[in-house]
RNA sequence: GCCGAUGUGGCGAAAUGGCAGACGCAACGGACUUAAAAUCCGUUUCCAUUAAACUGGAGUGUGGGUUCGAGUCCCGCCAUCGGCACCA
């Protein structure tokens, strides 16, 4: 770069304070028990999504969130707390894998020379992260404990009784492996041909993979499955308690998607009911309906193609359209299929269902509309409310009825709110809610329906057949799974050349046929897991990252996460892309390790904050095809790291999307080199040394009252995360004492830790430099204690009046602050500008708010 | 369609129901300089009026409402962004 003279020298203090902190271990925290651990102080965990270490390095999107944590964790060091603030690297997955296949380079090799290159970076910018306690998902000593923890959760069921998860030998039903959290199914799978995996439903995006955008289609496969569905309702009701966005909670709920009604039975066949009792062992089809009060509205039915019920019932006459629909779906692809544009389709199969209301005949169909995988794959068909039915209704001629009238003014037709029941005897007149409870009642008593609950969320589809993941513990012995002895984990995946997926949906770790061996008579689980394993856990780990015989122990774990709070984890900030995914995995696993008593608390996350992304100056999202994607090594080259922090925190609320602005950059540069010359000047020669305006003096009234107020602000904004603004307050300080001709050390002395957590490489440089000189400035900044401010200090002698007529402004006056009521009331009466704006008009009201306003009201 | 977020100067933004636009950018003017850069000081929501000070009016997406007083609270609408999407 060119000899652009520099507004400071950071180029030569910043690489010299992260190199003291490395070599003073400046950020260590100790684990209790450790050296230099002080029992005495409160905890804290600040936590950053960890990241991908991508071969393409820090982008800015990723200091954003990890300079408003560090930020945090300096300022809860200089408030006395024990800090845990580590980094890691979540360093499983596809990238690493592809890039292997198309280079021949191990992933091993790729993925140490991408942490390095994000270390050195994250390292220039001046994190204070306890780099003792690194973890690195693809560490064989790291993902032992992912396997371990792999086989707790197969080792346990979801006891329905104390909802928790048990482990399996207080399971005494017949079949242990048809309840385990683990289990192995056939099940329709989002196969991606291109990529030779499957992929979880999440990783789908419109019918194509979110990695690489390749065509995906549905495909019967034996899977691992983990049963988080058995903690649906915990995920739900448990977040209640957690300090997280209501956005963030609000998509949680929608994606587990909890939903109450109930089952009803409608039996299948034209002839007359038979007796009760003898009517329930007749061949039937369950609906699941969240509108049990529309039953009378039901005038036909719909089968999923894919249930096998559709068999049974198809009668032979309809039989060949009935398979010819049937085929005709099974060659869509889920893109097509969804397609909610698409005009409804659907067969008739001839049967005929009774609705046990009213005792009508109703047609069963099948249409691709209803899902095999939600409620019971079928459902009754109330077209007059329910949107989806009717258009199925209008466009192959289905009776309507109407059986809710929708509140006044609304048209009946079509509404899917609360209404009144109407046509419907057994609940006529009753009111939505009430007319659900009855009905549902009655069914209950004939045994023909019941009360249920369904959810969106389905298992999570676990395995992977890709090469860079953990492999299974799990080995197969005459076609039945067994877990792995402890004692042969970690079980490391073979050493293999060619990474390349089969083709055929068999994993990569087929091809090593040495390593598949497991004995005589058992052979090794061929499958991976999928990237969201490590990352499931990290936090944990974090607290006792080199333990060896266990993934935590319970004493880093009790004092890290322990508080008495839900969540462990005070403070946790990342992108909203893991809205669901992470955070849902995440809270699974730790409530089943919670339920088998090896952590201390339900939650894994206390607070949780969403940092917004940051744009290209153009205002697009940053990316190489618009060619404005910024690299943080390059801003820090011109205006140093403390600037680039600086920025990113003043570009606006955290939370927010925000674009990229150089100018802006430099502006908050300028700002770090008032302080930096606040305190130094240029001395003939041109080197900086100790201004002579720096002096051991009492600072002035004013001085105080801006120094007070700053320390009140900055330290409010710095609990709730408004970064900004605690800059700004800085801004103000700054500008009124770089118009002092004398700067008082204890002023500076309080600004340079205010603006530590910020700039901490400009601040140790500065206070090094005071602390030769002035006895009260002495040590290590980082060492400090955060300033109290001094509420006197804030008070005024007198105060500026704003007088309003008619809620306008007319004037300000000045008054002493202990003016009364009365005596402001008298003094805007006189002003001359109230008296000109209220003219002639009665006054009706005067309104006074102390210390602020008076309001004079003209009727 | 459903859920959520956002809407304030030329730009990034700020504002416990009480002075809208703090702070920063950009722009303009001034000081310093042979000159420039850097630095420092000042002006900067819009409209009208004025030589100027001043003065008057309007103003936080839009239409209503509550209130002495609304960017802020309530109801309706519009736009943008994000998530989910035939989940019965």
């Amino acid at each position: 770069m060119n000899e652009r003279r520099k507004p400071y020298p950071f180029d030569q203090i910043e690489l010299k304070w992260q190199a003291t902190w490395d070599k003073n271990r400046s950020f260590r925290a100790p684990n209790p028990g450790e050296e230099n651990f002080d029992p005495a102080k409160p905890k804290f965990y600040v936590l950053d999504m960890f990241p991908y270490p991508s071969g393409a390095g820090l982008h800015v999107g990723h200091p954003e969130g990890y300079t408003a944590t560090d930020i945090i964790a300096r300022y809860k060091r200089l408030r006395g707390f024990n800090v845990l603030h580590p980094m890691g690297w979540d360093a499983f997955g596809l990238p690493a894998e592809q890039y292997a296949i198309k280079t021949g380079q191990h992933p091993i090799i790729t993925t140490r020379d991408n942490v390095a290159k994000f270390k050195s970076q994250l390292k220039r910018i001046g994190f204070s992260y306890d780099w003792e306690r690194e973890v690195n998902t693809t560490d064989p000593a790291y993902y032992k404990w992912t396997q371990w923890i792999f086989l707790q959760i197969y080792n346990s069921w979801f006891n329905p009784e104390t909802k928790k998860a048990e482990r399996i030998s207080s399971y005494h039903g017949a079949d242990p492996d048809g309840v385990r959290l683990a289990y192995v199914a056939e099940v329709p799978v989002n196969w991606c041909q291109e990529l030779g995996t499957v992929l979880a439903n999440e990783e789908v995006i419109e019918g194509k993979s979110e990695v690489g955008g390749f065509p995906v289609v549905r495909r019967p496969m034996r899977q691992w499955m983990l049963r988080i569905t058995a903690f649906a309702d915990r995920l739900l009701d448990e977040l209640e308690s957690l300090d997280w966005p209501d956005s963030i909670k609000a998509l949680q709920r929608n994606w587990i998607g909890r939903s109450e009604g109930a089952e009803i039975k409608f039996e299948i066949g034209p002839d007359a009911p038979l007796q009760l009792g003898e009517r329930i062992r007749r061949p039937h089809i369950k609906v699941f309906t969240t509108r049990p009060d529309t039953l009378y509205g039901a005038t036909y039915m719909v089968v999923a193609p894919e249930n096998p019920l559709v068999d049974q019932i198809t009668t032979e006459e309809q039989r060949d359209s009935i398979e010819a629909y049937r085929a005709g779906i099974a060659a869509k692809s889920d893109l097509e299929r969804t397609d909610l544009s698409k005009e409804k389709t659907g067969a008739f199969t001839g049967a005929f269902a009774i609705n046990p209301a009213n005792f009508e005949r109703t047609p069963i169909w099948i249409a691709d509309y209803v899902l095999m995988g939600y409620g019971t794959g079928a459902i009754m068909g109330v077209p007059a409310h329910d949107a989806r039915d009717l258009e199925f209704a209008q466009r192959f001629d289905l009776p309507v009825r109407i059986v809710l009238q929708a509140p006044a003014g609304q048209e009946s037709l079509g509404f899917v709110g609360d209404g009144t029941a109407i046509n419907s005897p057994l609940i006529e007149n009753l009111p939505t809610e009430a007319a659900k409870q009855k009905i549902t009642d009655w069914l209950e008593e004939r045994e023909l329906g019941a009360r249920s609950i369904n959810y969106k969320l389905r298992d999570w589809l676990f395995s992977r057949q890709r090469y860079w993941g953990e492999p299974f513990p799990i080995i197969w012995r005459d076609g039945k799974h067994e877990a792995l002895p402890e004692s042969e984990l970690p079980l490391e995946p073979p050493a293999l050349e060619d990474f390349k997926p089969t083709g055929t949906g068999e994993p990569p770790l087929a091809k090593a046929k040495d390593w598949i061996r497991h004995s005589d008579t058992a052979s090794r689980e061929t499958n991976t897991m999928p990237q969201w394993a490590g990352s499931c856990w990290y936090y944990l780990r974090f607290c006792d990252p080199q333990n060896e015989k266990r993934f935590v122990g319970p004493e880093p774990e009790q004092y890290w996460m322990g508080g008495g709070k839900p969540g462990g984890v005070d403070l946790y900030i990342g992108g909203v892309e893991h809205a669901v995914l992470h955070l849902l995995y995440a809270r699974f696993w730790h409530k089943v390790l919670f339920d088998l008593e090896y952590l201390s608390t339900p939650e894994p996350f206390q607070r949780l904050v969403n940092q917004g992304m940051i744009l290209g100056e153009d205002g697009r999202k940053m990316s190489k095809r618009w060619g404005n994607v910024i690299d943080p090594i390059d801003v820090i080259e011109i205006y140093g790291a403390d600037s680039f922090r600086c920025y990113e925190m003043f570009m606006g609320p955290l939370e927010q999307m925000k674009p990229w602005s150089m100018k802006g950059v430099e502006g908050v540069s300028r700002f770090l080199a008032r302080v930096w010359r606040l305190i130094m000047e240029e001395n003939q020669a041109g080197e900086w040394i100790l201004s002579g305006e720096v002096q051991e003096v009492d600072p002035q009234k004013s001085e105080l009252k801006i120094l007070h107020a700053t320390i009140k602000k900055v330290s409010g904004d710095i609990e709730t995360l408004s970064f900004n603004t605690a800059i700004s307050q800085m801004m103000i300080l700054v500008n009124a004492l770089t118009n002092t001709p004398v700067k008082p050390v204890s002023a500076l002395r309080t600004l340079l830790i205010l603006l530590n957590p910020f700039a901490p490489h400009l601040t140790s440089e500065l206070w090094q430099t005071l602390a030769e000189k002035f006895p009260g400035v002495s040590g290590d900044i980082t060492r400090q204690r955060w300033p109290d401010h001094d509420e006197r200090l804030l008070i005024e002698d007198e105060i500026e009046i704003v007088l309003q007529v008619n809620g306008k402004l007319r004037d300000k006056i000045t008054v002493a602050l202990d003016a009364t009521d009365a005596a402001l009331e008298t003094a805007a009466l006189a002003n001359k500008k109230v008296q000109n704006a209220v003219g002639g008009q009665t006054i009706r009201k005067v309104v006074v708010v102390p210390k602020k306003l008076v309001n004079v009201v003209t009727g």
